[in-house]
DNA sequence: ATCCCTTTGTGAACACATGCACAAAGTGAA
DNA sequence: TTCACTTTGTGCATGTGTTCACAAAGGGAT
């Protein structure tokens, strides 16, 4: 019955807009490395990938923080969406499933630079365990509860075998976590208040061979819809 | 101006079913393996994690394959789905960057699985130049046009450093591939007509970090409104 | 054949997301 | 101050996706 009513401070930010946030905060760091002070929509929009008019709109959510014949501060609008995406907080992490893609993971300087710390590489397989990676000791998985709670971990990647996925998914809520990151090709059953985002390779190639198909499709003359072509040339 | 028509036999599949697709196939995969001969749209969407309603929109978007009173044919609707997707024929897919991720996605089971072939490793480094991964020799980078037209290849991952990726992208496209799956944290500029799919490893941490901050937020109490910068600050 | 039960496929309402186009708000020059 | 110019922030129209809820279709029992 209680619908959310738009309110001017308005705390929530839609999907769509939050999953595009890192995207503008990731082209904002390139600039301000280059040493570019202020930046219009048109031109941050182009940088990372969009249109402008839905830049604005995006940034909007968060509050008006540009300046109309001038566009936004580049250092200031850093701090405004990292603080809105939480990254200006720490964020301890802990890996479970140390095989290639664990260490990719831990390897990946990209979550240090934004809040993340790896906290933690948890493995069941002994030959495994004690490795050091990443400047880390790898952690038998016996000792994931008091691992996570040593170190404070409030957000888990699940990067082991899909067959472990599921039970190590509940051991992590039972400890109280409630943000979970997914490698393996399962979908997991969670309690209500869980968040779990998967991120599933085979998936993204499956996508792309149905574009590839289609394409394959219209040149050697199957069912050519030419109107699909028009859409417009943007000048 | 021509709009899309909605037509019986209109092969225009919303971009949200197909990238619900692969979730079914997966879903069916796992039924077939355990003997499972019909399954009604209430269980196949559980399994997938998603509601039945939309389950049965997406697959009729594909034809009328199930059967009312009954449900679906697993096997049948395995194959008309594959099919859909493009996965009854065989992806040569290669993998530029042959670094902890090139090599987690050189040996993941789930590729070969579905139609996809990996065809080629390469990259840079003379030093990872000629092992042998996932029973693949590492070619180098050099060989990057001859290797992909000999092998056919349709399908590009790229699994570089950020600052290599646009110039591979260019010679890929420039070699004719329509399709590339994108590991790199770079927006790609590419050529209409081809399709990039990006993966962006600390963009879904991101994401779980504004949640889990909200929740946070939530239990400590209500919206907090420190407007702890003023504007000011910045040169 | 008729009845009852199950389950699909889809029309229609709703919710969410995108993009156009422009008023409002700012800068800088004279 | 006024004018010319730039760029934001947003109302509105359009497009896309989701969900409800039910008629239509099929199975199986009698």
């Amino acid at each position: 019955m209680i619908r959310r009513l738009p309110q001017a401070r308005d705390r929530g930010i839609p999907e769509a807009t939050v999953a595009r946030l890192p995207l503008y905060l990731r082209a904002l760091t390139g600039m301000t490395e280059r040493g570019v002070a202020t930046v219009s929509s048109e031109d941050l929009a182009l940088a990372a990938g969009v249109n402008s008019a839905k830049l604005r709109k995006d940034l909007s959510h968060l509050g008006s923080y540009g300046t109309r014949g001038v566009g936004y501060d580049v250092e200031y609008l850093i701090y405004q969406i990292s603080r809105e995406l939480g990254l200006t907080q720490d964020w301890a992490v802990a890996i479970i499933g140390v095989g290639n893609l664990g260490r990719a993971l831990a390897n990946y300087g990209g979550f240090v630079s934004r809040g993340f710390r790896i906290a933690a590489l948890l493995d069941a397989d002994p030959e495994i365990v004690g490795d050091r990676i990443a400047g880390l000791n790898v952690e038998h998985i016996d000792e994931l509860e008091a691992v996570m709670a040593r170190r404070g971990v409030s957000i888990v990647v699940i990067a082991t075998p899909a067959a472990a996925a599921q039970q190590l998914c509940d051991r992590v809520t039972a400890a109280g976590v409630t943000s979970i990151l997914n490698f393996a090709p399962v979908v997991l059953t969670v309690p209500d208040g869980v968040d779990v985002r998967k991120v599933d390779l085979s998936i993204e190639l499956q996508i792309l061979a149905f574009h590839e198909q289609r394409k394959a499709d219209r040149e050697s003359g199957g069912p050519v819809m030419a109107e699909e072509w028009q859409q417009g040339a943007s000048a």
